[in-house]
DNA sequence: AGCACGCCGACT
DNA sequence: GTCGGCGTGCTC
């Protein structure tokens, strides 16, 4: 017996099938899919079994062991990696890497592959917790006496660790998986008229085309997808309930599991790869029926899907950027509604350009929720125009902001305040010559980090003290400039000394559970003020937040990107969504130096599709998605003179084989040097190129064994960087 | 990706 | 003379 071998080794050199002999003791465990240990020139290596055949003309090696029982790669999944690497031009072992746990990978460390889980046993029933952590932990075992570990660490692992020290908890490993989630105190919804047509809809399970569904905030999305699954379940199916990484917080998981139990698996950021590798084995093993997670969830290794939701379907964490293969979860997820023959419902209260025109075309189908379903309109938006205000302040608050925040609280209502802080933040300029400290490797702004007094870069990790005197000029006046939370909640705090405000950004929530807690206590109005970025824009639900406030609404606007304008529209009208949620009526301002931006007028008036033909008018004129198909062609290097030539051979090489396609570049990136490694980019666009993978192709061959030179190619990136 | 092989410069 | 730099080529 001889097999083909897939070694985990992500190079394309030797992303090619390897065949090596099966000794006969071997024989009756070999399976495609699984994973064998293999001589590979001096080493060792795991790779994964693709072929079994009986000979092979080439002189073979043997196998050295096999190292799963189980396949790990199903038909679907193995199908599913020789199409990404199509389309993506990705190696095909990254492609099946992707689909798995890390800890699957080769060489993944910590022995992990152990099918053991960790629960607690109170041993002390008499000790006090002397923190509320602890106290919460300790509250659990009122009513079970033996916990898993997953339950816990969610409430903080540190304070579990104490714990464990103090002999007040003892963990227990068991082989076995045991019940994790229980049904709790659930608040199931009954629909509106409009929320069960939508759910009737998806149901009839027209599986040809996906369902986009355009429900304004507040239409109670969540719920019809709840609805939706319930039913899936019930027909013994299993679904994928795919959420951007920001909205996949513990309560957005307690929402499913309060209604589903067990039956969900969550792909939760706060999981170690090992507790990811064992929600994996348990939907593979078929013991979970709902995935819970954000992009890489759409792999889930589920059986018999039934539905595949994505909500925000706008976001563009749905697509991996940063390494290959440079996939859309959108894409993988229509695949495999297809190869399931079940349906696929995109949801968005602002859909992105392409989903919007495929369903003007009728490649999607459009299903709409108008209303809110606590039957309020939309808050009203006022636009504050900075321009005006700010010459003679130097605050970031403007006096009309100030004088509603004032308003809202004296009647006992609640805050939100966002700062959006996309592709900026605080960063130390001199006054004398407008010199802004770059990070010498990367050449990208340092950000000052007050409490070490140290800047940093975001990149790299390089770190120095702040220098007295500018370094191109030597003179002593330097400032920190830009605004970041602590700024803002240092001039709330000075001009409204009684409101009590909570500051909520990566600093703050960083900490496991930390994020949870502050919900927590903003809900039970222990705060009147929430300040944040981002992590404030989604999907939170505050009845008493009845004013939202934008600190600068322009500073994703300035982000020369073609999509600037669509995710500051997107942005802006999740951030305002989160006021007037109850039966108090909402109010929402943006302050702006861009007043008269369509971005923003469009916010003002709550008027999507407004937006959408006017954006989609300034995509046809510059020729942009979704008239245009992009493909960013990176090259990067340390020699910046020879990145340069090869820079333009490609691009002639290009311009010589591609005849429909219109070729831009090379240009720098926006950060042109990232950690010494001089990067530059060649946009093209086209409608149909019949060429352009073969071409593609050739130069990333002509390139693979070439070590200054490094190509990576992403085809509708979500940016340019 | 590793690792061996091989061909040049500057040292015990 | 030899140690070690890294360019090139190979891995069933």
């Amino acid at each position: 017996m001889v097999v083909g071998v897939l070694v985990q080794i992500a190079s394309s050199n030797v992303d090619k099938i390897f065949d090596y002999l099966v000794p006969d003791k071997y024989i009756s465990s070999i399976k495609i899919g699984i994973r064998v240990l293999v001589p590979f020139g001096s080493q060792k290596v795991e790779g994964f079994v693709l072929e079994i055949k009986d000979s092979s003309d080439v002189s073979l090696k043997e196998i050295y062991d096999i190292v799963d029982q189980d396949i790990v790669l199903n038909e679907e999944m193995l199908e599913l990696g020789k199409k990404l690497k199509e389309e993506t031009l990705a190696t095909l072992i990254s492609t099946y890497q992707v689909m798995l746990p890390k800890a699957l990978k080769a060489k993944a460390g910590v022995n992990v592959n152990k099918k053991f889980h960790t629960y607690y046993k109170l041993m002390d029933k008499d000790y006090v917790g002397s923190s509320v952590p602890q106290k919460k932990i300790l509250e659990k075992f009122l009513e079970k006496d033996e916990i898993a570990r997953e339950e816990l660490v969610l409430i903080s692992s540190s304070a579990l660790s104490t714990l464990v020290n103090k002999n007040v908890l003892l963990p227990i490993v068991k082989e076995d998986y045991r019940v994790k989630y229980e049904v709790l105190d659930d608040d199931r919804k009954i629909l509106t008229l409009e929320q069960q047509e939508v759910v009737d809809k998806v149901l009839v399970g027209d599986y040809s085309k996906p369902y986009l569904l355009f429900g304004v905030t507040g239409s109670g999305k969540t719920e019809v997808y709840m609805h939706i699954i319930e039913d899936v379940l019930k027909r013994g199916k299993t679904a994928i309930m795919l959420v951007p990484e920001i909205s996949l917080t513990p309560q957005m998981v307690e929402q499913f599991t309060n209604r589903f139990g067990n039956q969900v698996a969550a792909l939760h950021s706060a999981l170690s790869e090992g507790e990811k590798y064992d929600e994996w084995r348990r939907i593979a093993r078929g013991e979970a029926n709902i995935v819970i997670g954000a992009r890489s969830a759409v792999f889930a290794p589920l059986k018999n899907i039934g539905i595949i939701i994505m909500d925000e379907e706008h976001s563009d964490s749905y697509k991996q950027s940063d390494k290959s293969p440079r996939y859309h979860a959108r894409d993988v997820a229509i695949k495999r509604g297809k190869y399931h023959a079940c349906p696929v419902l995109l949801g968005s209260a602002t859909p992105s350009l392409e989903s919007m025109a495929r369903a003007e075309k009728g490649v999607y189908q459009l299903l709409t929720l108008k209303n809110r379903v606590n039957g309020k309109v939309l808050p009203d938006v006022f636009v504050v125009d900075m321009n005006r205000e700010s010459k003679n302040s130097s605050s970031h608050l403007t006096r009309q902001l100030l004088e509603e925040v004032n308003k809202t609280i004296e009647k006992g209502e609640q805050v939100i305040l966002f700062l959006n802080r996309r592709g900026f933040s605080t960063f130390v300029t001199c006054k004398n010559c407008g010199e802004v400290i770059k990070c010498p490797h990367c050449d990208i702004t340092l950000t000052y980090h007050k409490s070490s007094h140290m800047l940093r870069c975001h990149y790299c990790g390089y770190a120095t003290g702040l220098p007295k005197v500018c370094p191109s000029c030597k003179n002593e006046a330097l400032s920190d400039l830009g605004v970041g939370t602590e700024k803002i909640e240092e001039e709330l705090h000075n001009l409204l000394p009684n409101a009590r405000v909570l500051r909520m950004d990566i600093d703050t929530t960083s900490r496991k559970g930390a994020h949870k807690k502050m919900i927590k206590a903003f809900r039970n109005h222990e705060y009147d003020i929430l300040l944040g970025t981002q992590i404030v824009a989604k999907g939170l639900d505050f009845p008493l937040v009845t004013l939202v406030g934008v600190i600068n609404a322009d500073t994703s606007l300035n982000i020369p990107d073609f999509r600037s304008s669509e995710n500051t529209f997107s942005l802006l009208s999740q951030v305002a969504g989160r006021s007037g949620r109850s039966e108090k009526s909402g109010k929402v301002l943006i302050q702006t130096f861009n007043p008269d931006h369509y971005a923003i007028r469009y916010v003002e008036h709550h008027d999507y599709l407004g937006f959408y033909k006017e954006e989609m008018k300034v995509r046809r004129n510059l020729g942009y998605p979704p008239y245009y198909y992009l493909c960013y062609v990176k090259i990067s290097g340390k020699d910046m003179k020879l990145l340069g030539n090869e820079a333009n051979k490609i691009k002639r090489s290009l311009e010589r084989n591609l005849k429909n396609t219109k070729i831009l570049g090379p240009t720098p990136l926006p950060i042109f040097k990232i950690n010494n490694i001089y990067r530059y980019g060649i946009i093209l666009k086209y409608k149909k190129e019949d060429k352009l993978k073969d071409i593609l192709e050739k130069i990333i061959k002509h390139y693979q064994s070439n070590t200054k030179i490094r190509i990576d190619i992403d085809f509708n990136p979500s940016h340019f960087s």
